[in-house]
DNA sequence: CGTGTATTTGATTCCTCTCAAGTTTAGTGG
DNA sequence: CCACTAAACTTGAGAGGAATCAAATACACG
C-alpha cells in the first residue's frame, strides 16, 4: 500500500477531528488493512469475542449493541459509513460489544498494534483518535438522556433528527428526506421501545404533521416542530 | 511544585490505566494544578461553559449531570474520589454536561493545554487519558442497558452492584456494607425512575431479603442474588 | 406465487408516574 | 437542649403511557 492511494478510510476518519501531517500520513497509509463484507443480519464481532483490531465502516449501515443476560437487545451506537469502531477498545482485547451489519456493509479492518504504534509515534493521530471516542462517548451520554427522559414521542423526534444530521454530515442525505435502513423492531431496540409502539408513534408524528413516511423513506415536514417536540439540541453532535 | 511531592491525584488516575516512566512522572508534576472545594449542590461547571480544564475529584462525591429543554434532568456519570472528569472535553472549549458536588468535594483542576502538552509529549500519558474515557465510555454503555433494559428493580440492583465495585477500587468500602451518599430524587435521576418507586423498590429489594437498608447505609445480604435481580456483569468496568 | 418477515391495528394489562398527605431526619437559632 | 423548619423519606390511591397479546395486512424474496 502506497501513499499515492486516493482514499483511506482511517485517514478520512481522523482527519475529521484535526490536521495530519504528511509524516502522519505515511505512518497511516503504512498500516495494513484488510477488507471485510457483512451482511445484513451478520456480526462483525460478538460481545466478549477476542479482537485485535478496530474498523472502520466504509459502506453500508451497521449497529453495535449489548444484550442482557435474559436476552433483551439495546443498540448503544450506530455505525454510518465513514465512521470508526472500536477505537474505545484498542487497550482491551475483549469486544465489548456486538457489531452487527443492518445493510451489506464493508468494514476496513486495522490491526490494534499498528494503530497503537502509529499513535505513539504521532501526538497529531492519538489526539485524533482520542477525539474520535471523546464524539463518540458525547453521544452515548445523549442517548443516556433521551431514553431515560422523553417520552415515545420525544424519544423519536430526537432520534429522527439526530439521524438526519449525522447522515448529512456523512454526505449520505441533502435536505429532509432520507431512507431510515432499519426495521421498526431495530428502531425500537434503540429507543427502548417495543416495535408496536414505535409504528403507533410515527403514526402520531404523521398526523402531527411532522413528518411524513412511506415505508423507510422519511421527509421531515417541520424541522422546527420535529426539534421542538425531541428537545434536540445540534451541539453534542459538535466535534472536532 | 516537585517530584518529591507525595500524591498527585493526576498521576495517580492515570498510573491504573498504565505504567508511567519517570520522565512521564516528571511532566505530569510540573502540571500547575489548583485546587478547588465545592460544597454539597453546588456545580464545578455547568453545561455549556466555556472551560479550559479538566479535573480529578480527590475526596467527596459528584454526579455529571444533562438537562433536557423541559428541565428535566438524567444524571450520566458518577464521579467517585480518585476519578477524572473533563477529559473529554480535551479538545472541546464547551462543557458538555454539568457537575455537580453531591457531598463538600475537592477537585484538582489540570488546565487541558498542560494536559494536551503533556499528551503529545508523552506516548504513554497519551494512552493512559485515552484507556480512562474508553473505560467511562464503557460504563455509559452499560447504563443504556440498564435504563434501556431493565425494570425498576433490575435497575436499582444493577446500580448497587456497580457502586459497590467501583466503591471498592476506589477504596472506599471493603465487604457488603456501605453508604451510598445520594438522594432517592437523585437515584431517580441516575436510573430514569421516581423517588418515590426508587424507595418502593428498595422496599422490594429488602423484603426479598436482597438487601438490608437504614437510610442511607446499606448492606448487601445476598451479593449472588442482587447480582442475578441486576443482570450484572462485572466485565464493563475492567479497564487497562 | 408462496413463504417468512415487517408493518399495522385492536384490545387489554401492568409497571411506573402523578398527586397527595403524613412522617422522619437533619440543620438552625434561640 | 429544645423548638422550628426545610428537606428527604414513606405510604396510599389513582391515572396513564407503553407493554403485551393477538391477528390481519403488506411486503420482499426465491
Amino acid at each position: 500500500m502506497n501513499t499515492a492511494d486516493q482514499t483511506n478510510p482511517l485517514i478520512e476518519r481522523l482527519e475529521k477531528f484535526g490536521p495530519l501531517s504528511n509524516q502522519d500520513l505515511t505512518l497511516l497509509h503504512e498500516i495494513p488493512t484488510e477488507r471485510r463484507f457483512i451482511g445484513p443480519g451478520s456480526h462483525l464481532m460478538r460481545e466478549d469475542d477476542v479482537i485485535c483490531d478496530c474498523a472502520i465502516i466504509t459502506s453500508g449501515f451497521a449497529v453495535g449493541l449489548k444484550k442482557t443476560i435474559e436476552g433483551r437487545r439495546q443498540i448503544v451506537s450506530l455505525l454510518m459509513p465513514g465512521e470508526a469502531y472500536g477505537l474505545h477498545s484498542l487497550f482491551s482485547n475483549t469486544a465489548d460489544l456486538t457489531v452487527q451489519a443492518v445493510r451489506p456493509s464493508i468494514f476496513v479492518m486495522i490491526p490494534d498494534r499498528a494503530l497503537q504504534n502509529a499513535m505513539a509515534l504521532s501526538p497529531a493521530i492519538s489526539r485524533a483518535a482520542f477525539a474520535n471516542i471523546a464524539a463518540e462517548s458525547a453521544i452515548s451520554r445523549e442517548w443516556l438522556v433521551n431514553i431515560g427522559r422523553r417520552d415515545a414521542r420525544g424519544r423519536i423526534a430526537h432520534f429522527l433528527a439526530e439521524f438526519l444530521i449525522r447522515s448529512e454530515r456523512q454526505g449520505l442525505t441533502k435536505g429532509f428526506s432520507f431512507e431510515l435502513p432499519l426495521t421498526q423492531d431495530q428502531i425500537g431496540d434503540i429507543l427502548s421501545l417495543t416495535p408496536v409502539h414505535v409504528n403507533r408513534t410515527f403514526g402520531a408524528l404523521q398526523s402531527d404533521g411532522l413528518i411524513k413516511r412511506d415505508g423507510r423513506y422519511f421527509d421531515i415536514l417541520n424541522w422546527n416542530g420535529l426539534l421542538d417536540a425531541g428537545g434536540f439540541t445540534e451541539r453534542y453532535l459538535s466535534v472536532s
